[in-house]
DNA sequence: CTCATTCATAGCTCACCAGCTATACGCCAA
DNA sequence: TTGGCGTATAGCTGGTGAGCTATGAATGAG
């Protein structure tokens, strides 16, 4: 398999969609309309980001009356940083496997 | 400005290329003829991504004769850590925000 | 019912980029 | 120097996707 982190990267690449969802994330739940103000793109442009954001699983929407209701979908960065950590792990152990060595090379 | 984060997500977006800086992290330093042979993409390809990764400062080079080793750079992805930690931590203080507004109603 | 409002979808265009092949560049060996 | 090897660059092509406008669908107001 491609990892599953594939479309959450893909998905946070786009500077536009990262920003409408790191809206969501500091101010909480919006309409579309009230992201489509500050997003400096169109309206369609704001729910077709909104539809990629949601089919990544970064967020959710909630339907009232005629607007929708969209909001950050919590723990939807775990994987993303759990790769990070991994990947930092890796040097670590590296780190590590050096110092044993020059231990060794002490004695 | 566009967030300074920009380039580590769209790099790290392609497949290709974070497959290719994934396996500098968990098999330390690689020559291109390695990384080639197991890329399943032809070696100018694997020298673009390369070049692409060093631009994002994901990874190192090393030249020695006529080969250059490629190495992951530590630290690098520090701040995707801190931007996802951030983005969490929001959601957090709205839910010690929710947390407080219940104890105010239970009053 | 009729109209306005809010959002989603359709359809298009344009720019970007991942991939290729061909080739240039730099370095070692003979 | 000549040739072969490892890597980088040039130049092209196709596919993908971000943006637009126009329009459809659903709901609330009057």
């Amino acid at each position: 398999m491609t990892n599953a982190h594939d479309e959450i990267f893909r998905t946070l690449a786009d500077p536009t969609r990262r920003a409408i969802f790191e809206r969501l994330c500091r101010e909480g739940e919006k309409t579309v309309a009230a992201l489509t103000a500050k997003a400096g793109v169109s309206q369609p442009v704001v729910s077709k980001h909104l539809a990629a954001l949601k089919r990544a699983g970064l967020v959710r929407d909630r339907h009232q009356g005629r607007q929708t209701h969209y909001s950050a979908e919590f723990g939807a960065l775990a994987p993303l940083v759990d790769w990070a950590n991994e990947m930092t792990s890796f040097w670590e152990k590296k780190f590590d496997a050096l110092e044993d060595l020059l231990k060794r090379m002490d004695q």
